[in-house]
DNA sequence: GAAATAATTCGTTATTTGGCGAAATATAGG
DNA sequence: CCTATATTTCGCCAAATAACGAATTATTTC
């Protein structure tokens, strides 16, 4: 798959597209976006190894966290200016509105405490 | 499904987005598209219509041959920048660029023709 | 109006995808 | 080094998708 159409199909799933929005200015760890999504961690992982594949995030370990991040370099001068277009567009459109406060809530959490809870359920 | 997802799983296709860069500047009819992939008249119906219900291409029926084009007008601003976007990001990868001799030779072609020869196949 | 024909719709099949839980891995902290 | 635990990998299942050919539809032409 090439470097575009792996972005595509990347993003074109509703659980990584909004991943990815919530990514914007700031980092996550897996089980912050366990939280938002509302999925098996399983799930989620695979989720973000997808995003990986398709360069669009990058991960770094801290300590028994995986924290997450936009790629800050993008192959490509278009590719950039396309994620960014993707940005707008889903503005315009509201999409990943919706989860903005569950967000601020989420990271206003303490991990420790985040991830206590997720293990009693 | 929202607009924007719509579009990004719509061209995430890899026979879709070689359809949809196809049509930059041009119309081509269903059995002109047939050719250019080589695959069978109903699942490029099937593409086609994909296309169609994410609002990417339009159709034009003429006789007996129903003829396909880009959507002039697009829903939001920022939709019509992102379509911009893909096409460039294409350009730099030279998606679609592998296509560029045979749909000059498909064009160059008279339609019953190519449907007599498609017939026979 | 009957035959020919381009495109769509329908039914089927094989593959891919998204989801989960269990097992494996890696790391912190006693 | 042993336990706890956050994440990944693996194996499985259900649903979605892409492909085809056959049947249907719409249009031209005889």
């Amino acid at each position: 798959m090439g470097r575009l159409t792996g972005v595509l199909s990347a993003l074109s799933d509703d659980s990584r597209i909004r991943t990815f929005l919530a990514l914007r200015g700031r980092e996550l760890c897996v089980c912050q976006i366990v939280e938002l999504l509302g999925l098996a961690t399983s799930t989620v992982s695979k989720h973000l190894s997808i995003l990986k594949a398709a360069g669009l995030v990058e991960s770094r370990k801290r300590g028994r966290w995986v924290y997450y991040h936009r790629s800050a370099a993008q192959a490509g001068t278009r590719t950039k200016k396309l994620i960014a277009c993707i940005d707008s567009a889903a503005d315009e459109e509201g999409l990943g509105a919706s989860d903005f406060g569950k967000i601020r809530k989420i990271c206003s959490m303490d991990l420790e405490k985040l991830c206590r809870v997720q293990r009693e359920n």
